[in-house]
DNA sequence: TAGATTGTTAATCGATTAACAATC
DNA sequence: TAGATTGTTAATCGATTAACAATC
């Protein structure tokens, strides 16, 4: 799970070189550029078979293929957003959604104001025609950027209705049965760990 | 650092606590709590003084002050945000960050349509404003949420101008001097470490 | 005092790095 | 073939867990 964590970086940088035009690169090169050792590098790849070969280096467009593959992007997994506020909005916006193979499908709200509004093509939604919509639709994800108080409850429904996996930005951790994934992404954590190397910095 | 990562996780936890009037609480109470072992609760919390007593356990207002303190919350850190878009709006109404301590003083975007405009009762201000801002205001932290094309050179500005921690929300790594913070958000990230999950549980 | 629970040391586990033989 | 660089094993390092003496 380390190794994985550490993917989408990988994933990134390859990105940039294929763009650069960048058809080979050596580990160490990489690890170079990445701040990262060779060793490292060369380990993390082997965890899913040896992409490289020796006294080449790593073919960069077949290796960003492979780590691709390795992620799921190649799936077009759908997503769904819960909760039409700023965030939300942000998400339904968010370039590198589809950038990466994803798609928004669906948004959900229960604000009356919000339902039957567009967001980038997208009608807004009455909550109450989640579970319909679930059965009509494949969803994959559900992106959850939705009050607090209210998270659990949709968390549950979502997981009734099948959804296997979410993506939290609400600041409450949600308790999932073994076959559903979550992601949090906790901007409160996020700053409070800037707060304390600006504290640290300061300090010195 | 791997400590300090989890402090965030903690100090929710102990809030928590708080609010349900919890007063004292043992290691093996909280671990039981937030799954994590008792060992390396009473070893985190021993990184920076003893906070507990043999035979009673922590003082929950007080561990969780303590938290706070080490995190840098109690300084009132104050923000400034580059980009109005969607992203910055959810900043801005973020109301964690007030929660935190934390306050948002300034706004700021290149867009004339949206400069003058109001945020939470906050005017976006004309970019081109960044430096006589800094010079008149304190500014702690500055919260970058907008186009990858531009964070570079803004980044630039800001550590120039004093800034001692950016938050980034945009899908770069920016390299930084030894005296300035950094905390990447990448959702994109998040995002595939999700997919993977997914893919891996679709799988079984 | 006796019971509870921390602080802290020692043991274990896992992850990172170094080294080098295999091989392109 | 010779040089380069991987794949992989072994060594090191750091983090987690277990254990228990100190002490409230």
């Amino acid at each position: 799970m380390v190794v994985i964590k550490r993917l989408p970086r990988y994933y990134r940088y390859l990105g940039e070189l294929m763009k650069q035009g960048v058809n080979r690169i050596s580990s160490a090169a990489l690890s170079e550029k990445m701040g990262v050792t060779a060793s490292q590098i060369r380990q993390d790849f082997n965890c899913f078979g040896g992409f490289g070969q020796q006294g080449y280096g790593y073919n960069v467009p077949n290796l960003y293929a492979e780590i691709g593959e390795i992620l799921g992007l190649n799936h077009g997994y759908s997503l769904i957003i819960i909760g039409a506020g700023n965030m939300g909005h942000a998400l339904v916006n968010y370039a590198n959604l589809e950038k990466r193979g994803f798609k928004v499908i669906g948004i959900f709200d229960n604000d009356a104001k919000k339902i039957g509004t567009t967001i980038k093509g997208i009608v807004v939604s009455d909550i109450s025609k989640l579970e319909d919509f679930c059965k009509q639709n494949t969803v994959d994800i559900a992106a959850l950027s939705l009050p607090r108080s209210e998270v659990r409850d949709i968390a549950k429904r979502l997981i009734s209705a099948g959804i296997k996996g979410l993506w939290n930005f609400s600041y409450t951790e949600i308790a999932v049965p073994d076959d559903v994934a979550i992601e949090n992404v906790h901007l409160s954590d996020s700053l409070m760990t800037l707060s304390y190397k600006i504290t640290k910095i300061n300090e010195n």
